[in-house]
DNA sequence: TTATTGATCAACCTTTCGGTTGTTTAAGGC
DNA sequence: GCCTTAAACAACCGAAAGGTTGATCAATAA
């Protein structure tokens, strides 16, 4: 379970760490749309843009559909959000610890009975 | 501006997409720490794990200080939030847009007399 | 000064990524 | 049936990623 994890967070990041494909997130925030819709704003063409959405259906960030001969791409903020909670596990457990050392800071400023490094 | 902020989106997430950095992080979410204990539990060269220190320092999610010949990492919390920030502004929207679906159903369902789709 | 320790630089290798062109499949429209 | 349209498949190419080994730099300790 601990690699499929992995595997699902790395393929996931990776789907991000490329600006056409985090516009076509974008784009799919507004509602479904085919492959011919979201390659249209691109200056590369369509098979490139099918292997985006590959690589973001691969991740689990997009699925796809049948509506006849069409295959409208879905966004899924399931996956999204599992995303924001990865990376806020560690933010906030390090924002909370700058907070901790401001105390302590804050603590033998006023023990000492001395300015702290305050630049005021 | 905004291809700057294209390319640090690029390499965060890019940076994220790894699990020796992403394992790189977590540890540094503890505190600081230097490139020898960073690459003590891998299995890889220190060389290796110095490159992908580097591959985080792009990112700016992380700053490397000096203390005598160690140069320590730390953590970058304001860059994680920033990526937190780009990927809630579309999950929020598309979520919305569910619930706005939902209750357009539901009003269409109580407005025809008939049953919805609701599997109870 | 010399040796040691922490970390980077440089070259190289293999795999993967982003893109292309060209061909095939699948579903409708006529 | 035939033709058009939407989309995937396949082979190929250049660039970049992740890893190695070996040499170098920078700062401390002897």
């Amino acid at each position: 379970m601990d690699t499929g994890d992995d595997e699902l967070l790395d393929s996931a990041f990776l789907a991000l760490a490329d600006p056409v494909r985090r516009r076509i997130i974008a784009r799919l925030s507004r509602g479904p749309a085919t492959v011919n819709e979201l390659a249209e704003p691109f200056a590369i063409t369509k098979q490139a843009v099918s292997k985006h959405i590959q690589v973001l259906e691969q991740a689990q960030l997009v699925t796809r559909t049948r509506d006849a001969q069409r295959r409208p791409v879905h966004l899924n903020p399931a996956r999204l959000e599992a995303l924001t909670a990865w990376i806020d596990q560690y933010r906030l457990v390090r924002e909370e610890q700058f907070r901790s050392l401001d105390a302590v800071l804050r603590s033998n400023a006023a023990a000492s009975g001395k300015q702290a490094k305050d630049p005021s």
